[in-house]
DNA sequence: TGTTTTTTACGACTAATGTCTAAGAGAAAT
DNA sequence: ATTTCTCTTAGACATTAGTCGTAAAAAACA
C-alpha cells in the first residue's frame, strides 16, 4: 500500500496520473496538492509518504527551487519530477539535484508506469532521450544548499520576493510586521550567498526551467 | 554590395559567419561586434547595413530584450536573429518581435546562405522545424515596446542592473553621479511598466530565452 | 543658423531596504 | 527538563532606492 502526493496545479493532469496511480496498486494512498502551500500541509500530515509527484510550476514553485525546498524539509523523500519541459539538460538537472528521476508531461501510460514503479523501488528513471549529463555549475550547487537549507516561512517570503512584492507587502500578505519581513530576507540573503533582493530574484530565477513563462502560455 | 554586421560574442562563430558572407558575395562589406556596446557603435558608424546576424546572448545583450533594443534605435534596419536555441516557440518570437527570422547555430553552411538570402530580400526565413506561431502575450508586447523606447544610456543602466549591481556600483561604472543613475531607473520604470528595480529585473528576465544561462555553459 | 526636442545629468527630499542587537513565545528534539 | 530551532518583534541605525524639479548638452529639425 504504497502513499503518493500528487502536486500539480493543473486539476485534469492530476487526475491522470491519479488514475495511473491506481491501475498500479489499488490499495494506493492518493494525496493530493495544487500548490507549494497545501503541499507543504500534505507532506506535514502525511510523513510516511512513499513517493512525491512534483510539477515545478505550480504556484509558489520557481523551477528547481521547489525540488530544493522539498528536499531540504524533507530529505529522506523520494521525488519524481513532472514537467512539460522535454529539454535533456532539465532532465539532468532534475536528478543531479536529487529527483529520482524527471517524467514528461507527454509520456504515454506505460511510461509513466514505468518511472513510478523505478521510482518506489529506489532506481533513477530518465526517459531515454535525456542525452548524457551536463553536470551543473559550482555556483548551481551552491545556490540549491542556499534554498534547501531555507525554513518553510523563509521560502515563502522568497517566492512573494520573486513576485515583485515589497516587503511591505510581504508583511500584510503574511499578517507579520515589515521588521519581520526584514530579518527573513537578511536571512534569505546570507543562505543564498547574495547581497540584496534584485541579486537574489536573479539568483533564483537562474533555476526556471521554463524561459519565459507566458511562451508557454 | 551588402553590408554587413555580425555581432556574436564567440570567436569561431563569428568567423564563419564571416566567410558564409563572403561566399555569397566577395563584394560584401562585413564589420564585427562582440558585445551590445560595439554593436552600438558600429550600428552607428555604418548607417546603411543590409543587414545584422545578432546573438542575443552576447554581453549586454539580455534575450529578446537585445532585438527589442536594436529595432528601437533602428527600426528600418533588418535583423537575422542567430542563436543556439532551437525551440520552436522562440523562433517564432524572434520574427514577432521584428526579425527577419531565426538562424540556429546548428545550420549547415546552404541553410544559412538561404536564411541569409532571403532577410536580404526583405522576406522572413524560419527553419523547417520552427512549427506553427504561438503569438506572444498582450504584456510580452507591452514590455518588448517599452524596451524599443529605451535610449541608449538607459538600456546600458538597465543591463547593468540585471547585472545584480547597485545604483552606486553603476554610477561608478559609468563614471557618473548616483543622482543620475536614480533618474535613469526611474525613467525605466515608467518604460516597463514597473514600479521597482526588482520587478524591472522579473521583466527582463521573462524575455531571455534560455532558462538556467549556466545550464548550458 | 536658429530652434525645438531629446538625452543626459544633478541636487534635494522622501521612502524603502538592510543590519545589528536583543528578546519572547512556541514547537521539536534530546 | 533542557536545549535547540523557528518565528516573531522592536528600536536604532546606516545605506540604498526612488521621485521631482531643473538645467546643460547634444541631436534633430527647420
Amino acid at each position: 500500500m504504497p502513499k503518493f502526493i500528487v502536486a500539480d496545479d493543473h486539476p485534469l493532469f492530476r487526475n491522470a496520473i491519479c488514475q495511473v496511480l491506481q491501475t498500479l496498486d489499488e490499495t494506493s494512498d492518493i494525496v493530493e496538492a495544487q500548490d507549494m502551500a497545501s503541499l507543504q500541509i500534505k507532506l506535514t500530515d502525511h510523513p510516511d509518504t512513499d513517493l512525491v509527484l512534483l510539477d515545478l510550476h505550480m504556484p509558489g514553485a520557481h523551477g528547481f527551487s521547489a525540488l530544493a525546498y522539498v528536499k531540504g524539509q524533507f530529505p529522506e523523500l523520494s521525488v519524481l519530477v513532472v514537467s512539460a519541459n522535454e529539454r535533456p539538460e532539465i532532465m539532468q538537472r532534475a536528478v543531479e539535484f536529487g529527483a529520482k528521476g524527471f517524467l514528461p508531461k507527454s509520456s504515454g501510460i506505460e511510461t509513466i508506469q514505468t518511472a513510478i514503479q523505478s521510482a518506489l523501488q529506489g532506481a533513477i528513471w530518465l526517459p531515454d532521450h535525456a542525452g548524457v549529463p551536463t553536470p551543473a555549475s559550482e555556483d548551481e550547487h551552491k545556490l540549491m544548499e542556499g534554498i534547501t537549507s531555507l525554513t518553510p516561512q523563509q521560502y515563502l517570503v522568497l517566492t512573494m520576493l520573486a513576485e515583485g512584492l515589497l516587503n511591505k507587502q510581504i508583511a500584510y500578505e503574511l499578517d507579520v510586521t515589515e521588521a519581520t519581513i526584514k530579518a527573513h530576507m537578511t536571512a534569505i540573503f546570507r543562505k543564498l550567498s547574495v547581497r540584496s533582493r534584485t541579486q537574489a530574484v536573479l539568483a533564483i530565477s537562474k533555476l526556471n526551467l521554463e524561459p519565459p513563462e507566458s511562451i508557454t502560455n
